[in-house]
DNA sequence: AAAAAATGGGTATTATAGTCCGTGGAGCAA
DNA sequence: TTGCTCCACGGACTATAATACCCATTTTTT
């Protein structure tokens, strides 16, 4: 896979992540799936859905909107 | 599938689509796929995936995080 | 009114996302 | 050393998204 949208995707949400002090296995259980799945989102190796994209979002407390990147200012 | 939040998600692009006066074949057209799908996709019925985001946004000439809902003022 | 355009909604096949399991390595501490 | 945490990465299987058709109904235009 890896397209470098997705991999920035991941960067992304490896930021969040780290900001709230979570590890890939924490955040994993939070959004309720498997901690590798975790890795390879953050990789940029999955295509992942919408559905899953708000599941991140809830674990992370944020609006799906923060998932992506911030538009240069 | 009919989850709510895709039907929301849905309704979104169909606002963004009309507010460019597209046709849904019109903008499955220049996203690069079928028009049924683009229905599919409105009525909320597909979860689809991150790249077909992007290509939607692309062809809207919009940024991804508009294609959510706007957090309620 | 009729014709044309746009949409709803179905179906079948292929591609791939999602799940669940494992291994190994890096870093740090007792 | 041993033990623990975190992460990269792979394999195999199942679920479902993606693609490409189709026809019917609704909406718009003339």
């Amino acid at each position: 896979m890896r397209d470098p949208k997705l991999q920035a995707f991941g960067q992304r949400i490896r930021e969040l992540r780290k900001e709230q002090g979570y590890s890939q296995e924490k955040l994993a259980d939070i959004a309720g799936f498997d901690r590798s799945y975790m890795g390879h989102i953050e990789r940029g190796e999955m295509n992942i859905t919408l559905l899953k994209i708000f599941q991140i979002s809830d674990a992370l407390k944020l609006p799906p909107q923060s998932l992506f990147e911030k538009s240069k200012s």
